[in-house]
DNA sequence: GCACGGTACCACGCAATGCACAGTAGTGGA
DNA sequence: TCCACTACTGTGCATTGCGTGGTACCGTGC
């Protein structure tokens, strides 16, 4: 099963929720998502999802200066973005159960 | 967040799992499927995914009159069939468990 | 000074796949 | 006769993750 296809609706969930406790930007986020287990997101998907969120009015932005390189753009969890997070979560958990419940959870 | 993205590459998982236990037809999976909690799948869905996943060798097909209608093309897993189950299976489980440990389970 | 690697972002086009819709066809009941 | 249910197929579309290439800034080492 090709992993990346696993990513398909699921990967604006994962970025609401690195968001959600802290501002990021896109860099940022590639990486935090790539910590927490997502090893092979590429980099545009990432920035990518950003956009789409961000012009569906689930995110604000703005932009600092770095001195270690470009500037940032930052995103940061607004409340539709809050609200569409519990939503998508619950979203998540209830498909996961039932998929796990079909192939047979074996924890 | 829409559901039928989260179906994305793992309709295959699902459909090998209920024809795991038992050969089926497509019509037939189609309940399954949706009797087990996938309540949105599209009939078109499992037909294509049924004629995908025969064409990589993943099934065998036969077909079988009935007398409550047209005939009935069967699905049924081989080998490779098998063992793909298992891998995505495992997939799944590691995917899953980094996703709810990202959203923050609340189990 | 300059090449290079790390940081940071973006645009373009492709590929996979679930789905809507339409079509074909058999069976049986109102 | 008409309709509903069963059963399958083909076409084309929308979504979305990704590969690739490009721009640009910074610090280090030569």
């Amino acid at each position: 099963m090709d992993p990346s296809q696993l990513l398909k609706g699921v990967l604006d969930l994962a970025v609401l929720a690195v968001l959600r406790e802290e501002d990021g930007y896109g860099y940022d986020v590639l990486r935090r998502l790539r910590k927490a287990g997502l090893d092979d997101v590429g980099d545009a998907s990432v920035y990518g999802t950003l956009r789409r969120l961000y012009n569906a009015g689930l995110l604000t932005s703005y932009v600092v200066a770095s001195d270690e390189g470009p500037n940032r753009k930052y995103y940061a969890l607004n409340e539709p973005g809050r609200q569409r997070f519990r939503e998508s979560t619950d979203t998540w958990n209830s498909f996961a159960r039932t998929m796990s419940e079909l192939v047979g959870e074996t924890r």
